[in-house]
RNA sequence: GGGCGAUUAGCUCAGUUGGUUAGAGCGCCACGUUGACAUCGUGGAGGUCGGUGGUUCGAACCCACUAUCGCCCA
């Protein structure tokens, strides 16, 4: 953060251990605790057995695997088979597990098909589909459970799929989130059968000890030798996958602390649903919406060595206290020895952060805090718990928008890990191509919420835009002089003083200012969108396309004027440099800071500690400024200079050749006239032999012709012109305007669009056919005549 | 299974709530002069906007279907 030379206040950096964060954390959680909304207790959770912890929903990965799914047997007993067999056995059928005649003299079986054949140790119960008649007999019935010949009951339960292995599935409530569900509902017991390493505990006979993928291994041998494994089968299914371990995660009943999670997501959910809080893009309100809708309980706790450790205390009997924040726990009590998921303290943040639950000044001036910007793969992790907490402990949300960028990914798209090794190391292009070239490249990369390929290229031209800022600024302040107006930064907008040479003001001059107004006035615009990637992509084109490539140009020529003139120029050098430095400023702090402080450095005077660019306002632009007129205008005159390049490069006129020409301009000459100095240098055409005329009526020979519009221009290039090739290039050129000319025309005549389109489409259409039309005119007679 | 996103020039991406001749950077071709810049300048080539159908005077943009890739949730 700092080397990315975010302007934070480092004085109020904080971690949530802190002892105030800690605090928070205590007063949340009794608050919580004292109006029920936390509650102990022993449910199914996911198990992470070398972690040796539980994990939230969040924290488990799911991947699709290749398994394999078994078919198992297991024997059932004749239907009154209450009578004296009831009770467990190891040897129901009077031989030992591990005989290999365990269920001999069995007559009926029901075949269950499973992914998990140890976990047949704690199985309670079989279960078929409603009204499935293959298992209609054996309903109510018991069967024997291998290994453990425990009697379990053959029910019917929603849950089956009649269509899914054998149609008879078995039932492990201890071990399986379905199977605890079907439990519920049948009252079946729960059989823990796994310690909390994984290995098989006493419930498991002969087995325990075994870790619980030897004791699959050993089940399948075991199963096979009885006669009771039907067969193996290919399958593939989901598995939660530990997403810190890379373990298979064990649903695991235990004791744990939960947040009930309904009320506080329905604070969440109206918050974002009444407009209190935005997201934005705005497509992610559906993802929150949905999660929250449907959100479970919390487990927010951990067995883990470090974290908040929960603030209850036991006495010796058992009793449980929950003490405030600011009391002392009983004495001779234990505390809970579990510590706090770190997303609890995290979504405390927001407000923690400000001193909660104290009402401090940091709290009563920042809080609720404004916009909340992170990336959409933590909506569900921290924004939407940030929202939960702010809402129902400080009654307001703790921000009024939520900003979310996309990821950013390799070149090509994948994501950035170690075992690819494509992972671009910030700190490291840093040192390599410059922050400015790092910030500028991911402000201006992407478009809101979508993901960002970060191309390498991409860096490199975003340095070189710096780099061109660097030059364009050294430039400037070359032409600056002693005792110019940049010595009066005082002066809030140093571009009113521009007014005072009103009658010195060049077209050109006009046309930049105009642009730059425009462009602040996009910029803005676009930032109140959140859409910064653009914003920074329009000053980019205008810095470097129209003032770098263009005004700076036309600046050399204008400082060759009159004293007026020179001083008019350096004032729109300087004050359309300068503010668009600011505009810079948040995309490329370094480089824009440096040169600014340059730009405006008072000579003699030693700057003060409040003249630097992030203090300066960010300029707003004025709609008065911008001039549609000298736009044209000086579009125009530029499209003839790019012409008139084009005719150079493609006759190879050698540039230190200047060439004559002839504009042929009608209504435009006169306004073309007034650009002649530009014309001349811009495009290298001989002053001398530079003329502007209304009308011509012989046109010269041996030359190349421009048409733009109705504008002609005439390079007389003796020597260099193939007539050949000048028919063949203007027939090109006639076939382009012919082609114009008649889609304009029947644009115009279609009625529906003539009485359906608003009118200043239209009025632009026909005054695109008049110019289309001159163009193709004169395109027509300078092939006759040629 | 449910939802979302992407598909535009060789590559990486824009396209501001339907009105252009669809843009940029990089790459490519040609030429380089001028005291800001070769990390550069000038000119140029290159796209039937994934496909089909529809709405509309008008569609890269809106709708439906579809293909491919990716992500999220179950």
């Amino acid at each position: 953060m700092r080397r990315l030379g975010a302007s934070c206040d480092w004085s109020r950096e904080r971690f949530t251990l802190d002892a105030g964060l800690s605090r928070s954390v205590h007063t949340a959680f009794k608050r919580f605790y004292d109006d029920g909304l936390i509650v102990k207790g022993t449910y199914l959770v996911n198990w992470s057995p070398t972690l040796g912890t539980a994990v939230s929903d969040l924290e488990v990965e799911y991947e699709t695997r290749n398994v394999s799914i078994w078919y198992v047997r297991y024997p059932v007993l004749p239907e009154a088979a209450g009578d004296g067999r009831q009770a467990a056995g190891a040897e129901p059928f009077g031989h030992a597990w591990g005989s290999g005649r365990w269920a001999e003299g069995a007559t009926e079986w029901i075949t269950v098909a499973t992914t998990r054949p140890e976990t047949i140790l704690g199985d309670t119960a079989i279960a078929t589909a409603h009204g499935d008649e293959r298992f209609a007999a054996l309903l109510g019935r018991s069967a024997v459970l291998p290994a453990l010949g425990r009697l379990i009951p053959i029910i019917a339960d929603e849950y089956v799929d009649k269509e899914f292995g054998s149609g008879a599935v078995k039932i492990t409530p201890a071990h399986d989130k379905n199977d605890y569900e079907v439990g519920k509902r049948h009252g079946l017991a729960r059989i823990n059968i796994l310690n909390k390493d994984a290995t098989v505990n006493a419930e498991g006979g002969p087995y325990q000890g075994m870790d619980r993928f030897a004791a699959r291994k050993a089940m399948i041998a075991d199963l096979e030798k009885e006669g009771l494994l039907v067969k193996t089968e290919p399958h593939t299914m989901s598995v939660g996958i530990s997403q810190r371990s890379g373990e298979i995660i064990e649903p695991l009943l235990s004791e744990q602390w939960f947040v009930k999670m309904r009320p506080l997501a329905d604070l969440a959910l109206a918050s974002v649903r009444e407009g209190r809080t935005r997201i934005i893009p705005e497509r992610f309100e559906k993802v929150y919406y949905h999660w929250l809708e449907n959100i479970e309980d919390w487990c927010i706790s951990r067995q883990l060595w470090w974290g908040h450790r929960i603030p209850v205390w036991y006495l010796p009997d058992g009793t449980m206290v929950v003490p405030g924040p600011d009391e002392a726990p009983p004495e001779g009590a234990t505390q809970d020895p579990d510590v706090l998921d770190t997303w609890f303290s995290s979504g405390l943040w927001p407000f923690s952060t400000l001193g909660w639950p104290d009402q401090t000044p940091d709290l009563a001036r920042f809080y609720p805090t404004s916009v909340m910007e992170t990336g959409y793969d933590i909506i569900f992790f921290w924004v939407a718990r940030m929202m939960m907490m702010g809402c129902y402990l400080t009654e307001t949300e703790p921000f009024h928008t939520i900003y979310l960028h996309g990821l950013v990914r390799d070149e090509h798209g994948r994501k950035m890990s170690k075992s690819y090794g494509n992972v671009v190391n910030p700190l490291l292009v840093m040192d390599e191509q410059s922050t400015d070239a790092l910030r500028f490249t991911l402000a201006t990369s992407g478009t809101p919420g979508q993901d960002m390929n970060l191309n390498p290229q991409r860096i490199e031209s975003a340095r070189n835009f710096a780099n061109k800022i660097w030059n364009i600024t050294r430039f400037v302040i070359s032409k600056l002089q002693i005792g110019d107006f940049r010595l009066q930064i005082e002066q809030p907008n140093p571009q009113t003083k521009i007014t005072n040479l009103q009658s010195k003001i060049t077209l050109a001059d006009r046309w930049i200012l105009s642009r730059y107004h425009r462009l602040c006035l996009d910029v803005n615009r676009l930032m109140e969108g959140y859409n910064f990637g653009e914003a920074g992509r329009q000053m980019h084109d205008f810095l470097w396309g129209e003032f770098a490539d263009w005004y700076v140009e036309i600046a050399k020529v204008q400082l060759e004027g009159d004293e007026q003139r020179q001083q008019c120029t350096r004032e729109i050098l300087y004050s359309v440099l300068e503010g668009t430095l600011r505009l810079l400023h948040p995309y490329i702090p370094f480089v824009t800071e440096e040169v600014w402080q340059y730009l405006t450095r008072v000579e003699g005077v030693e700057p003060g500690p409040t003249h630097s660019l992030m203090l300066a306002d960010y300029p707003a632009g004025d709609a008065a400024l911008i001039d549609p007129q000298a736009e044209a205008d000086w579009s125009l005159t530029q499209e003839l200079i790019v012409a008139v390049r084009n005719i150079r490069s493609e006759y190879k006129v050698e540039p230190a050749r200047w060439v004559a020409a002839t504009v042929v301009a009608g209504e435009r000459t006169g306004m073309l006239r007034e650009q002649a100095a530009l014309i001349s240098r811009l495009g290298r055409a001989d002053a001398a032999k530079l003329e502007f005329v209304e009308s011509l009526e012989v046109k010269p020979g041996q030359s190349a012709a421009i048409v733009i519009g109705t504008v002609e221009a005439y390079l007389p290039l003796a020597g260099l012109i193939d007539l050949a090739a000048e028919r063949v290039r203007l027939t090109k050129e006639l076939e382009q305007a012919e082609s114009d000319v008649s889609r304009r025309e029947a644009k115009l005549a279609n009625e529906g669009f003539v009485g359906k389109a608003p009118a200043n489409v239209v009025q632009r259409e026909r005054d695109g056919l008049e110019v289309a039309r001159a163009a193709l005119a004169a395109l027509r007679s300078r092939l006759a005549e040629l």
